[in-house]
DNA sequence: TATCTAAAATGAACACTGTTCGTTATTCTA
DNA sequence: TAGAATAACGAACAGTGTTCATTTTAGATA
């Protein structure tokens, strides 16, 4: 913007923060793709010098951290306050898949990324954890349970982002079954995307495990 | 090995080829994980000089997309021949998620890469249907089954590859409620690695779940 | 108000990737 | 037996994330 180029030195006014830099990182990875976002690539959309950046973060692997902790403030978990345990998850599995479909090279980025104490994803994990556990789930069972799920949303994320015929076997006679069942699943499901589909039946087969479970436990109890 | 350097031209018996640039890479990537298998690393292993690999391979994303294929042929899928469908799934899963595990780089590809006609994962994918035809699934489920099966393993395996502190919250005064599951679980479950319980408890929640349905359907018919 | 320290930018490196190209020696084919 | 294709080397090149000395400014201190 400045028809100017920037001089050495300390600027008047800081043109640089933590929350723009990743707030653009964001960005460029929505625009681009996951290659799209290197630091090189960030600096010149600020029209800054890479150095710059790093008075602000620490490097590559704090920049990742910073954008999960971005795509995490769109998770929903104000169901564990109203609802029971079960609508709650559905209600946070959906927008989990959501918020991370919309970034998809994050997806793998994210799901490996170290967590940040005191971050706002930890708090989205304390008020999952905090529902399980008043809804009466055994304190050392909630975060296997959140995990289990958590690892079924995040390959459902990938899964959205696939294309639809990706697994279109084509004209193969050697797998009668694959494209017996391709096509069987073709001619059922025309109004609805076949991930989508997945995504509900797999979520629906989970809490139905997850709720037999929890009866058992509590019976033992 | 060879005490002598190898000149330039071409060596009087080849060194290189494909599979042994293939197999090479996926050892690298069992033996040091994401970051060991590079051109450069894969060269040094072979006692070869980088270049040298491009006259048998087109490029990294070649790599890649070859070692695909390598581990799609890990994924056991036996027993649907000769077990339960329920019991086959447990098997096929575990071998599933074990084969890409040890090949971060790969998981993310599978999920959304274009499936290739005839191809060995073509194979699987039949041999998995079948066994479920075969149990009795109706033939336009059985696809949102295994996608939702393996939207589950993926992202399962993505987590496998994670450190074991991932999650650690630290001493994270605000999060209350995942300190504490955190800790239970940390002392409940000592002797098994986290990724594995909660993939376990999932898969048997999932299993729990299909069953059900499996039975409903059955009645229903 | 003068002085000192910390902050925030530049710009020139550095080490490390994947990749290309010219050269050379060998094998295969007509 | 000539010529083309092959398969290696070695020297580049473009790209990456990162570090560091330097310069300018802001804010705190005496």
């Amino acid at each position: 913007m400045p028809a100017q180029a920037r001089r050495s030195g300390r600027p008047r006014v800081a043109v640089l923060s933590r929350e723009l830099i990743l707030e653009t990182a964001l960005k460029l990875l929505d625009e681009r793709g996951e290659q799209g976002a290197g630091v090189r690539d960030i600096a010149r959309a600020l029209d800054v010098r890479p150095s710059a950046l790093y008075n602000h973060i620490s490097g590559q692997d704090d920049i990742i951290a910073g954008i999960r902790e971005l795509v995490s403030d769109r998770i929903d978990v104000s169901g564990f306050e109203t609802l029971g345990w079960d609508d709650a998850i559905r209600q946070w599995a959906r927008s989990y898949r959501s918020a991370f479909a919309a970034h998809p090279p994050t997806i793998a980025m994210l799901a490996i990324a170290q967590l940040m104490p005191r971050s706002r994803t930890s708090q989205m994990y304390d008020a999952v954890c905090n529902g399980l556990i008043k809804a009466g789930w055994p304190e050392h069972r909630v975060l296997n349970v959140i995990v289990a799920l958590e690892c079924f949303i995040l390959g459902a994320a990938l899964d959205h982002v696939a294309p639809d015929d990706m697994l279109d076997p084509g004209e193969d006679e050697e797998s009668t079954a694959f494209v017996a069942a391709y096509r069987a699943r073709a001619e059922t499901t025309k109004d609805i995307r076949p991930a989508d589909a997945a995504f509900e039946l797999g979520l629906e087969a989970m809490l139905a495990g997850l709720t037999t479970t929890y009866h058992a436990l509590k019976g033992d109890s």
